[in-house]
DNA sequence: TTCAATACAGACCAGTTGGTATATTAATGA
DNA sequence: TCATTAATATACCAACTGGTCTGTATTGAA
């Protein structure tokens, strides 16, 4: 090998951004790297083309905020759903700065490809429930020690978890402001307290 | 005038079927004239630019789903919580077809323009809302006798019930079929049955 | 019947798009 | 030290983009 691929991270990081406010298809090659300050060249050396550089994206967006909320505050409480609910608080918590800078990136890929590609569709997938699997062996724990056993798994309300931010996500874009999605993540902790609080109530 | 403008219409309708299933960008004017099957010519008749259609586009699926709610069977519903779990009934009953079909023009949009067009903003912005309030009155009188009154307003909870459906939505197209949205819808009446149930509970 | 305005068609244009071909630079291993 | 190969740059291309221009057909009002 010659020197490190420098401008193939700044490329991924600068894709990353670029999608977050302005979306996949309107994110031009030449934007990406522009932003990125590197060539064309570079850039087709790195990926084979768009897609190969959404892929890798996607891999890469797993690869930042995976260690963000594996370092975060929140894996400090007790596990179960006093966990959960400072999973819910640290995501309020970085609720910060444009709206660009909070949502997902996964998200907005899944809402523009669907139909379209079949592995990038898989990939942005890939992203959001293996950040949901995170959250399962406190949901189960939660479940267990649960008041009103109802039928639930784990899985499931670690999805629904994700469903919720995807979808303050979009609303806090419609609005222009993060105020929503910090009334949302609200009722989450709401609905997961009413539902998984153990023992007895007033 | 001369005869009605029946490209009109056509071309909103192929707009918001074709942004349905790629996203706005994607979508190019041809494109929506080919779907229609009018001309060019006739698309910048109709609409100055692009941008002009797209709000045009957000006018016309609030005409489009205003009247099909409105219409929807759990109108018939007692008034208060019962209509509002029959709301979210028929919001499931509507998960039909492909992903596309039965996901949100608005939600997309929003997700694309969000940094980059503030009137569309404001446009889908508009959808989004107007419909939450066709909810508020429901809320305000399950607000009213819930047993627990926590610091509630009927605005709040309406937002947050698109939230979960536009979130459900994202989780869709990422995981490529309905379910998880059924599955959340679910979360969504359990929640509101917990907090707004009147009187007792076992 | 004429006339003006609306509704639409289709050719065309300049800029941008994703992608390629080719050249240059810089490390590494023999 | 020198060939090889990865890493980056630049010039370029055909296809497509949003948008314009000009022309035509249909309609209602006078």
């Amino acid at each position: 090998m010659a020197r490190p691929p420098l401008a193939r991270a700044k490329l991924l990081d600068a894709a990353i951004t670029l999608v977050r406010q302005q979306g996949y298809a309107a994110t031009s090659v030449e934007d990406v790297c522009r932003a990125a300050g590197v060539s064309k060249g570079a850039f087709f050396h790195h990926f084979a083309d768009k897609d190969a550089m959404a892929l890798a994206a996607a891999a890469r967006w797993t690869e930042i905020t995976a260690p963000l909320f594996a370092s975060a505050p929140y894996q400090d409480a007790p596990p179960g759903l006093p966990r959960l609910i400072a999973y819910l608080d640290f995501r309020k918590a970085i609720l910060k700065g444009s709206t660009a800078e909070f949502t997902c990136f996964a998200g907005t890929m899944a809402q523009e490809i669907h139909c379209t590609s079949e592995p990038i569709r898989a990939a942005v997938e890939h992203c959001i429930s293996s950040h949901a699997a995170t959250l399962e062996a406190d949901f189960t724990l939660a479940i267990l020690t649960a008041r009103r056993p109802e039928a639930l798994t784990a899985q499931d309300l670690a999805l629904h978890t994700q469903v919720v931010l995807q979808g303050a996500f979009v609303l806090a874009k419609a609005q222009g402001g993060p105020e929503i999605a910090a009334q949302s993540i609200d009722h989450l902790k709401r609905y997961l307290t009413l539902l998984l609080t153990p023992e007895t109530l007033p």
